[in-house]
DNA sequence: TTGTATATGTTATAACATAACATTATACCA
DNA sequence: TGGTATAATGTTATGTTATAACATATACAA
């Protein structure tokens, strides 16, 4: 018998570039109905979309690269729809936004409520993905309280070379 | 004789309220003078005048913000003049930009190389310190190590109370 | 001084994000 | 079921942050 059970992608992987991603964006669209459902949220027509859109890869994407996607096939949606709808995923905890790149990408961890929201970010195939090291955290904690200061949210991105990648010699 | 030197303000210690802040202007221009001399970069006009505008306080100010002193006098400089000068600061570790502000500070550790830009911002004073934590940045070095990454820069900006402010009850 | 690199001026536009108000859909109770 | 409140979306306009492209001016060394 196996002694660790077999995800078809390691969580602590960064992803890699054959992986099969259509299970990664199933998996999430499924843990999302489940979230919305127990928060008694809706998880609406264009917020799906959005959602889908958001996890065509491990790539943040930017709000108006969404909205031209939306419209690819003749839409007239607006930048507020897909503004709003990126809203309600942040709140429900099923996007992150990375500040650093000013776009958006699925939660690897939905319903972990972790919100530490530590990310590597590829220089190169600018594939990002979530570290939520514990380690880290405690450090910060640390260094933080011994400043007489007191967290409320942190944003950690890390830009580099992912192990898929290497770096210009 | 004092077993320690006494600066006028500590380094580790979050911005007091009612300090002496004409003298951390004065500092930072002084070493601001120095490094650019040593590198043989210009601090020019408009570059210094920036910079100065910039360590009005410890609060993070952003672009526009900068444009419009500049031009509080009748001026009519345009906006790439600030983001020029800004980007000869960055380059110059000079300044620091936060990325969850879009908002650029002056650097509080200028020629140590730290680079590191780690930020502590105040959500009720929105004054910004760098936390620059030697086991944080070992911390998140080993993090990063185990996930086979690379770094190239890091980003780690903590919103939250400064010692000088409470949290709301 | 004269050439070259650096810096600044100028105009336009790209990219990212929100305000304000109208309309439509949904939930939920009477 | 119908009415009403709430939530969601549509629509238009505008605010905010940042860069592209090209012209002119200044510094500095040969
Ligand atoms: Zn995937
Ligand atoms: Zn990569
Ligand atoms: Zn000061
Ligand atoms: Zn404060």
């Amino acid at each position: 018998m196996a002694t660790r059970t077999h995800k078809h992608t390691d969580t602590h992987a960064f992803p890699k570039p054959g992986h099969n991603h259509d299970r990664c964006t199933a998996d999430a669209l499924k843990k999302a109905a489940a979230v919305c459902a127990q928060r008694k949220t809706r998880l609406t027509d264009i917020r799906r979309e959005v959602l889908e859109l958001v996890w065509k890869s491990h790539v943040p994407v930017g709000a108006y690269d969404i909205l031209s996607q939306l419209n690819s096939g003749g839409g007239r949606t607006a930048p507020m729809a897909v503004y709003r709808a990126l809203e309600f995923l942040l709140e429900n905890g099923l996007v992150h936004r990375l500040a650093s790149l000013n776009a958006f990408i699925g939660c690897a961890h939905i319903g972990k409520d972790h919100h530490a929201a530590q990310f590597l970010i590829c220089r190169v195939c600018e594939t990002a993905a979530e570290l939520d090291s514990a380690p880290l955290t405690r450090a910060l904690t640390q260094a933080v309280a011994e400043r007489g200061f007191t967290i409320d949210s942190q944003i950690v991105e890390i830009s580099g070379f992912c192990p898929h990648c290497s770096p210009p010699t």
